[in-house]
Parts: structure tokens; C-alpha cells; sequence
DNA sequence: GCCCTTATGTGAACTAAATAACAATTGTTT
DNA sequence: AAACAATTGTTATTTAGTTCACATAAGGGC
């Protein structure tokens, strides 16, 4: 595995890469330069070119990139061909958007199954996925090999569902809770924390000018 | 303006312990270390302290901080006392979502009015909040000194719109879409990219093992 | 009031990431 | 085919952030 060397920032990065380059590819561009690339995505053409580098010489010099070969590439290492089952935890407001959201678009991601304790939605079916019981959650996670889940529940029970989605073998959480959670090595958590987003936004407004925060 | 030297890094922790503090103050804890605080929030106790030092001796050595005058003190910085009025422009899912979300609970801001062209929408009340025509961006945006606005459109129609709020006088921008917004320098945006973050995830979890990504 | 325990605040070391700068190489034009 | 223009890949540099480690100071017990 030679990409266990590839920097968490630039890990972070790939996606959006990606993204970028199937609008370019929809858009019939058969080539880009990072400077191009850089004012599209807004990271600097040398972090680009470094990021890119990582694996490979992708580009050729005095002529760029070519955009198929690259989102191919990119593609494979995103696993952009296997898709991955993801369980919705709490269907709530938050909840109900995120079915709604639909990343199977834009990603080689689905939701699969949601979970509540809401007798008048367990049950049914939410933007097209089966709403389950938070009993079944277990059986539900081993019986689907969904290995990721969205938790969007309130703060007092998200560390408790942590545990159990960590228990029923889910490797990954993207939690919209405001709690920092506690789970096993073998398990990462991608904190998005909205509250905290828009602080953050407003300390920078009121005590700086602007740029990106 | 002393804060100008504080570090990004630390400036985007702030409202994270701000939210704990007052966790543990409406416990009735009147004293923490900052060993607990890292249990708490999981940054490590040596960088809690060095960022609480850029703001002056908060602690007693031996002892630990103050609960309470801590909390005050961020209170103040974070400007608590004032409260923010913010927009929301787009009531799709993610933008009704937002509108339930009640970031006034937590925080110092309160979305005022909201945008869409949806004319089922538009004049009605959602969630408390008025929806008002795309067409009135610009006079609501200076009636009611908005100077941060949510952004939750479409992504074709984002950056037109970025363009808007950035003349109408926002300062900010909380941006959900997918594109990276070209923005006068006195606008600062923070993306929320909801694609990325599960993507990023997926490819950690791919590629290596658990822990924070 | 003295000793001991605890936990801060910070200088120094380390690690990660971003940027600059440019030689190397490719495509394109004449 | 030679000269030119463009753009990569990478070495070196700079900047930012984290962590270590410990002297320093405060509180609490005896």
C-alpha cells in the first residue's frame, strides 16, 4: 500500500479534485494546467502539482494534464467503482435532508438504511430508504456490511450510538453532533460541526477582514 | 487588536471549548484541568494550554482554570453578547434543515430572514423565519445589517449569488455548496463541503486504519 | 507554616504543510 | 529541425501547528 505516505491534507484534497475534473471531462476539456486547476478549486498550483506528484508523474511537463487519464486515476483511488453502503443514524431534521441530499450523485456513496426511535417513521420508507427501528441497528449494520454510518441524533445519545455502531462493526462515523466521541483505533470519526462552522466564521468576521477562514 | 497574532488553528477551537465550558458549568463543576478538557474535546492537553496562553495567564498552576471566569472571558471573545443575524439563502432540504437547526440555542447567531424562488414559499413563515423573494436580497441584506449569509442553492446558481451577497455587504459566507467561491478579499467563506467530508472518510477507511481523520 | 502534590505556562524540539523557485521536458510554431 | 513557450516535478525554504518536558507557582494537608 504505497499511498499510506500521502499527507492527510492533501488526502483531503482528492475529492475535490475529482469532482472538479468530471465537470471538466462533462464539459468536453481534454486537458488542464494546475493554474487552471488552482483557480477552479482555489488551492495554490504548486500545492496542486505536490499533491499530484504523490502519485506519480501524472502530468507532462509544457502541457499540463491530461483530464480523462487524471479523473481515471483519481477514480480508482476514491474507489469510484465500488459502491459503499452508509446507515443514516437519527432522522431528525438534519436526518431527513441528508436522505434527501443524495451523495449517490455525486459520490460512490448511498445511504441504505436509516435509523429512529420514531414509531410514526420507523417503518416507512424516507426518500427512498427503509427507516428502521434503532433495535434493528445491529442486525441491520452486520446484515448490510455497511461499514460507515451518519450520526445526526442529539447529543445525549450520540455517544452511546457511537458504541453500538463501533460494536456492529462500522469503521467510520460522520458525526454532526456536537460531542467529540470516544471510539476504538479502529474506527474514524469526521466531525462536522455546524454550530461551530458559523462561530468560527463570525470570530473571524468580527476580529478580522476576510479571506478564507 | 491583540488577538491578531492568535493562530487559525486555535481561533477554530475556540467555540469548541466555549461549548464545553458551559457543558460543565451548567453541571456545577466550578473547576477543570486542562487534562479534562482533553478528554473532553480530544486535542491534547499541551495544545489546549498553549492555546489558552495566547490570551494571558488564564490558570492557576496546581490548580487549573476557573470554570466560570474561563467561560466569560471566551464568552466575550466570541462575542456572545451580541447576536448575529444571518441569512439564509436557498429552502431546499438542507436549507429548511438549517431553519429547524436553531443555531440560536448554542450560539450567538440567529437566522432572520431566508431567500428561495420557490413561490410556494416565498411570503410564508418557515420554522419562524420569513422567506423572502430572491429579488429582495438585496434591500433585506441592508435593512437588517445582515453580514453572513448561508448559502444552500444550486450549485449553477452559487457563485452568481456569492456575487450578490458579497455587493449587498455580507462579510461572510457559510458555504454548503460544492463550488469554491470566488470572493472580493474582504468576504471570507468557510465551506462546508457535506460530498467531501463522506469521501474523505470513505477513502481513510479504505486506505488505512481508524482514528481522527 | 512547611511539605507535597498538582497542573500551569512556555522554551525547545519536532512534525506537517504550504510556497517559492527553477531545471527539466514536452508540445508547438516557424 | 531549431527555437520558443509552456508547464511539470521537485529541491529548498518558509510557515504553521503540535507535542515534549520541565521549571515555576499554587493549593491542600498535616
Amino acid at each position: 500500500m504505497a499511498e499510506h505516505d500521502i499527507p492527510r491534507a492533501t488526502a483531503k484534497r482528492l475529492p475535490i479534485y475529482y469532482r472538479y475534473l468530471k465537470l471538466l471531462l462533462d464539459a468536453g476539456t481534454t486537458r488542464v494546467s494546475s493554474n487552471e486547476l488552482s483557480d477552479a478549486v482555489k488551492f495554490d498550483a504548486a500545492t496542486i502539482r505536490r499533491d499530484f506528484s504523490y502519485f506519480g508523474a501524472l502530468g507532462k511537463r509544457g502541457y499540463g494534464y491530461d483530464v480523462k487519464a487524471l479523473m481515471t486515476f483519481f477514480g480508482e483511488i476514491l474507489n469510484q467503482d465500488t459502491l459503499a453502503s452508509v446507515a443514516l443514524v437519527g432522522v431528525g431534521n438534519l436526518g431527513q435532508a441528508l436522505l434527501n441530499f443524495n451523495f449517490h450523485q455525486s459520490s460512490n456513496a448511498r445511504i441504505s438504511a436509516a435509523f429512529d426511535i420514531n414509531e410514526d417513521i420507523v417503518n416507512t420508507i424516507q426518500a427512498g430508504v427503509p427507516v428502521y427501528s434503532l433495535d434493528d441497528l445491529e442486525k441491520q449494520i452486520s446484515d448490510q456490511r455497511i461499514d460507515v454510518a451518519i450520526l445526526t441524533v442529539p447529543a445525549p445519545v450520540a455517544q452511546d450510538l457511537a458504541n453500538r455502531l463501533a460494536k456492529a462493526g462500522v469503521h467510520g462515523i460522520l458525526n454532526f453532533t456536537p460531542l467529540r466521541l470516544d471510539v476504538p483505533s479502529d474506527v474514524r470519526v469526521q466531525n462536522v460541526d455546524l454550530t461551530n462552522e458559523l462561530q468560527t466564521l463570525l470570530y473571524f468576521i468580527n476580529n478580522f477582514g476576510g479571506a478564507e477562514a
